[in-house]
DNA sequence: GTCTATATACGGATAGAC
DNA sequence: GTCTATCCGTATATAGAC
């Protein structure tokens, strides 16, 4: 860790730190103290702190298949699974975290207001590969959900629900909303294929 | 609006200010600016910023039924029509601010990390009275629903799809990730009423 | 209750030696 | 590239006259 260069180790800091306090309550001081580095060394890399803001967010958005989706999907197959076990590994975050640490993209969406061009860019662009990822398991799962099915549209629900999910379960402190919102995803789930298989009798 | 109170006049500029640029970014001074009133006359009703964020938060609470619920509800009758006229509701604020204001309740719940526990409290009491109106209107739609709905459930569901789509509206400054939400979501409570009207019919 | 003036701390960012 | 020391603005909050 303390070998990595200076660059990665101030982005992991602050990958951490703003996950875990926002953005705004994180001092740059704060990420020099995480990152064993001085006032120099920090500048020396990033401009100002949105620079490494931006840093942040684009490594979130790289990492977003390796480090999210890859070890939630390395033992599920179905593609619907899929999608359930990609919210089960929030849940998990959230419970490890007694409810205080959820999605740190939708967190930083919330928090800044007027974000920079570039700052919301990277956000929206994080939205899209999560989603990206949710419509690739609904493509496939396409034949059991109906014709008309968009794939899209329901992507983007899912991402929907995970986020207002782990708002509420962050307010509450609580995971009953999460786990509430995730079971009536799977009503509905089950209700599209349902519809569909009598469709197919008919 | 001159002549209000000045406790009242500094909640109603904190109202506004911190649904526009969040807590954090709008500094006490801004507060006074805005409701027109100096250090001394601040500090002598609210001990700290916080004790303000606290009376701002009981007043979106108090008004939840008043200042949005019967506003939205006036002209509509039908108990699901009503859930839809809410959702409809914010994105209308979205389109006036050209998606840039949502759910205050929502943006405070994810910027405060670690908020003070009366201030938690507050959050939760908000999105609690607001899940308690649509529930209302679940338990009169119940016969067209199904017996084993649960009222309660669906309530937060449409909660976490509310805060979930005004995020996305707001990071991609664009209506539809809304629109597409608040659609499925009505897909959803179409096929709830399909399948309970093949049950009678069974 | 309201005003002006100010204390005090901390934020982001910079200077310049090494 | 890294270090120490520091500038300077702004933040919350206070003091004390009126």
């Amino acid at each position: 860790m303390q070998d990595e260069p200076t660059r990665d180790r101030l982005i992991a800091a602050a990958l951490r730190l703003f996950g875990e306090k926002g953005y705004q309550s994180t001092s740059v001081a704060d990420v020099q103290r995480e990152s064993a580095c001085h006032s120099g060394s920090f500048y020396h890399f990033f401009p100002t702190k949105q620079d490494l803001l931006l840093a942040v967010l684009e490594r979130y958005r790289a990492g977003i298949v390796p480090m999210l989706i890859e070890p939630a999907w390395a033992d599920v197959h179905d593609p619907i699974e899929r999608i359930f076990a990609l919210l089960a590994r929030y849940r998990m975050l959230l419970e490890m975290s007694q409810c205080t640490y959820g999605c740190p993209i939708g967190s930083l969406a919330l928090e800044l207001h007027e974000p920079d061009p570039a700052v919301r860019q990277l956000l929206a662009d994080n939205f899209t590969g999560w989603v990206d990822q949710i419509e690739n398991c609904l493509v496939e799962a396409r034949k059991h959900l109906g014709r008309e099915f968009d794939t899209r549209r329901t992507a983007s629900f899912v991402l929907t629900i995970m986020e207002g999910a782990v708002m509420q379960a962050r307010t509450y402190r609580d995971l009953q909303p999460f786990d509430a919102a995730v079971a009536t995803l799977r009503d509905y789930f089950n209700a599209l294929q349902r519809a569909t298989a009598n469709e197919e009798l008919a």
